[in-house]
DNA sequence: TCTAGTAATGGGC
DNA sequence: AGCCCATTACTAG
């Protein structure tokens, strides 16, 4: 297993600098396609698949990119309320997609901004890949290990059914955890271990139906973990239906 | 009408 | 010290 751990932002884009010849890139990006292996994790009604998207430099030069070109929601779309208090989300978000598309998160309706070139660019090289389409991504922005995100399932009525959701990780490894609808708190009816899937810089992961039926995802806090992580979750919504 | 979902908090290990 | 878990109140649909 090739453990690749951030310290930071700085050395995030800067990692792709290495001292020896050995890993330098080639013109022969083109026959990267052939070259990708694809892992599956199993379970019950779990269904997960990843791969390393990107090579380390080309990850770095995304999240550069990212760094210079996002801009991430502010103010009330930026708050959730959560037993009376309006908190701040403890990393930040925005959303692009099709026209007229929108994530409902937690009450809040994030409107999707239009596609940029680089975020289509990164769309149509996951497409291409696992021969899927999608019309909206959600990304989020942990800066450090401190940011994170709860404990939640996808919204099903929102996402088109029995498609998968592509994750793109850049930057800072974290550890994400599932654990299954049936094992969750004190009164859990079962006991089904929670699996837990350590997402690397330039990684995909394909979460397939059912997983997100039955399976609730979290990024928890990994105070060790001291870099910046972007995270893109390529979606296909259900598009708005015409009237009767 | 009833269910599910958001994150901070504090205690146990 | 870090990680895990149960608890907390209100809203949207």
């Amino acid at each position: 297993m090739d453990k690749f751990v951030i310290k930071s932002k700085r050395s995030a884009i800067e990692s792709k600098e290495t001292p020896s010849t050995k890993n330098r890139k080639t013109d022969c990006e083109t026959e990267q396609n052939k070259r990708i292996i694809w892992k599956k994790i199993n379970g019950e009604n779990l269904s997960l698949e990843h791969c390393q998207l990107f090579s380390n430099s080309e990850a770095s030069d995304l999240l550069l990119k990212c760094e210079e070109q996002l801009e991430y929601n502010t103010g009330h779309l930026a708050k959730v309320q959560i037993f009376g208090k309006w908190i701040d989300i403890p990393r930040k978000q925005v959303a692009h997609g099709d026209d007229g598309l929108s994530y409902k998160f937690s009450g809040n309706c994030i409107p999707a901004l239009p596609w940029t070139p680089l975020l289509t660019e990164i769309r149509d090289k996951i497409t291409e890949i696992t021969g899927h389409k999608f019309n909206f991504v959600l990304i989020n922005r942990y800066k450090d290990g401190c940011d994170h995100m709860g404990e939640h399932r996808d919204d099903e009525k929102e996402l088109k059914d029995g498609a998968p959701i592509a994750s793109l990780t850049l930057g800072q490894q974290r550890d994400f955890i599932f654990k299954h609808a049936d094992s969750r708190g004190k009164n859990a009816k079962r006991k089904i271990p929670p699996v837990v899937v350590e997402l690397t810089h330039g990684m995909l992961l394909m979460m397939k139906y059912p997983t997100n039926k039955y399976w609730y995802h979290s990024l928890p806090v990994r105070k060790k973990a001291l870099g910046l992580r972007i995270n893109m979750t390529f979606r296909t919504m259900v598009t708005k239906q015409p009237d009767k």
